[in-house]
Parts: structure tokens; sequence; C-alpha cells
RNA sequence: GCCCAGAUAGCUCAGUUGGUAGAGCAGCGGAUUGAAAAUCCGCGUGUCGGUGGUUCGAUUCCGCCUCUGGGCA
């Protein structure tokens, strides 16, 4: 916990911040605003969709107001055009976390995508930038002739048993791209060459809001309602107007496909907002067995219950 | 009021030539290292509408009742 000796007196303060994840609706970002007004702290966003500029409604990302009431980072600062990655969220991250640290504030980063908590506090493997055509090759492999072909391939090309119980696309496309870049196993790659993380979590506030189902289903059905104003419909067409590849990352955020069948009239809105709610549920539950599994010791806080963020900052300050 | 068709899982339905039943969706659990709001894996007991009858045995066949659609008056 006292790692304060290690970098010795007079070093610089140590490199503190506070971490909040939890599903979708659970009350992440008004936390983090609260918070952050209270240890002068700047909100830095680790949700892979709020990343985009197209989708504000539709991603949930805070408002004008909000933003307004603290600084906040990361915040739709991609074009819906680019496919961003969690490697490259990593590294805009570690830009983000000097300049905030250097300013003497301390950043509060939200977000719904486990993921990027953990390559942040547990590091990512090193892997080289994978050339288009590689990419392109795998990937149109994984469409093509799906797990069979690229199990082929990637024995083919020297896997010997990396890819043995994997039977997801998505993930052995990833690993024959990076097989065909590397000339190493990705799982090689993985244990071998881990980047060191950006942040110790013994120097940080690790939070996770875990609701009461019900509660957060309530909330769901209200944000599915917040989406299907004429605001959140616009916001999905003018997305649609840019006729982007339905591969790229935005263009699968909640909400896209769904509004895009009522906007083409396959899909009266009864049958949009069932969708919206079903798909969003299912979301936030695949975000707490992530929750639940990959970080079992992070604190868990009921945000269905009055959360004390005076008392949670004041023991945050004075754990320094 | 009469006629017809339905009534089976939370929902939509399939099925059992009589041996107490299974799909899709929903739901629940799990995985997760550059697409992660993605992608993948696992989980199916429900008075087979109610009640009487036939039968060794009825969710299945028959009668009556209830409800829901549709049609005719």
């Amino acid at each position: 916990m006292d790692k304060s000796f290690e970098t010795g007196p007079g070093s610089a303060h140590k490199r503190r911040a506070i971490l909040i994840a939890g599903p979708t609706a659970s009350g992440k970002s008004a936390l983090a605003i609260e918070l952050a007004k209270r240890i002068n702290g700047v909100v830095v966003n680790a949700d892979s969709m709020q990343l985009y500029e197209d989708l504000r409604l539709v991603s949930a990302r805070p408002s004008e107001d909000e933003e307004a009431e603290a600084p906040h980072r990361l915040y739709g600062v991609l074009p819906s055009s680019e496919a961003f990655s969690t490697g490259a969220w990593l590294r805009r991250m570690s830009d983000e976390l000097e300049l905030i640290w250097s300013a003497g504030q301390i950043p509060v980063l939200v977000g719904g995508t486990g993921l990027y908590f953990k390559a942040l506090t547990e590091g990512f493997a090193e892997v080289p930038e994978i050339p288009e055509d590689v990419r392109t090759k795998a990937r149109s492999l994984a469409d093509d002739g799906g797990v069979p072909a690229l199990k082929a391939a990637l024995a083919e090309a020297g896997d010997r048993d990396g890819a043995k119980g994997l039977n997801d696309p998505q993930r052995l496309a990833r690993a024959l791209e990076v097989l065909l870049t590397t000339g190493r196993p990705l799982a090689e790659l993985q244990t071998e060459q881990q980047s060191p993380p950006l942040l110790d979590i013994d120097d940080c506030l690790c939070l996770v809001l875990a609701p009461p189902r019900p509660w957060l289903h309530d909330r769901i059905e209200k944000r599915a309602g917040l989406m299907l104003t004429p605001e959140g419909i616009e916001e999905v067409k003018t997305l649609l107007a840019r006729e982007l590849s339905y591969k790229l990352p935005a263009m699968r955020a909640i909400g896209v496909k769904e509004i895009a069948g009522l906007l083409t009239g396959s899909r009266d809105i009864g049958e949009t907002e069932y969708r919206l709610v079903v798909a969003t549920r299912q979301y936030a539950k695949r975000q707490e067995t992530w929750f639940r599994n990959q970080m079992p010791d992070w604190q868990r806080l009921d945000p269905s219950k009055e959360i004390d963020t005076a008392r949670v900052a004041d023991e945050f300050l004075r754990a320094e």
C-alpha cells in the first residue's frame, strides 16, 4: 500500500487516480463529476463508444452542461470513420495521464469498457501494428470460411495449439493476423511482451458501481426513451448519412442498427424501443460478468442508495 | 345465440399414430489482451386452460365448462 518510500522524499506526488467502472446507466458519469469537483480532478473517458463524436445521446456521453461542471477528456474526440482500439486508447490515455498529473490534478477515469481498465492496470501485450492487407485477409477469411478456415490457416502458419479451444472468429482472426505479421503466436506475446501497467492499483481508488438489477433495468428503459427522442434519432441519421462500413466500431454502438430500422420503416417505435432495451440489458449483463470476475477486488458501491461523495473524496485525499 | 379455430416455457409457436414434451426469442451463468456497446460458450419441470369419461396409462381420444380470436345471425 505504502510505496511512497520507493519514490523517495522530494519526488513528485504519487501517480494517483480514481477509477470508476460500472454497467451502462448505473450513474458513473454523475459520480465522476461529483468526485472530480471535490478533488481537483479531471474526468477521463474509459468508454469505447463515448470516444466517437457523432454519438452523444446514443452513447450516453455527458452533456455540454455536465462537461462544464468539471474538465473532461477523451469524449467525442474521434470521427466515426476511425477504427480505434484498446491499444490506441491506452496510448492516448498515457499522454492524458501525464498532462493531468503535471498540472497537479487527479485523473478520474470513468467508463464501462472492462478491457480498457484491465489493460490500464495490468498491462497490455506489445504487438506491432498489423499491415492493412494482412488484417483484411484475416477478417475476410473469418467472414467467408468461419472458424474452421481460421483454424486451418493458423495451423498452416505454425500456431500449434494456441487456438486449440477457441471458437471465436473474431479472436481467431486476431491470432492469425498477429501470427502472419510477427511470426509468433499471440499467446506467446501476451505472456512475454506485456507492457507495464500505466497505473498502480495500490495508488488508486478503484470503484465498481453495482446496483440491484431491477433498479438498473428501470434506468435502462428510461435511457432507451431518451435515445428515441427526435435528437437521438437525428444523431443516428447523421451517422448513417456518412455511409460508413457497418463494421466500424461506431456503427456497432447499441442503438445504431435499431434506430436505422426505425428510419427505414421496417420497425415501428414500440418494437424499436423493445430491441433497444433488450440489447442494452444484455450489454449491462456482460459488463457485470466482467466486473464480477475480472475485478473482484475493486470496491463495490450501490448507486441505488445515496453515495456519500464527500466521504469518498475525503478518504481518497487522506490516503495520500 | 349459433358455427369454426385456438388454449403447451416469461413471449411466439412446434409436437406427442395414447407411454407426462422442444425450438426461436427473452432470461440466467461464463469467457474475454488492438472490433470489447464487439465476439464466443453453457443452462429448458412447464398443474400441456378446467373438469368428468374411456384406458393399465390422457397433454394427446370423447363430453361438458371457461377464456381468446374469426365468421354467421
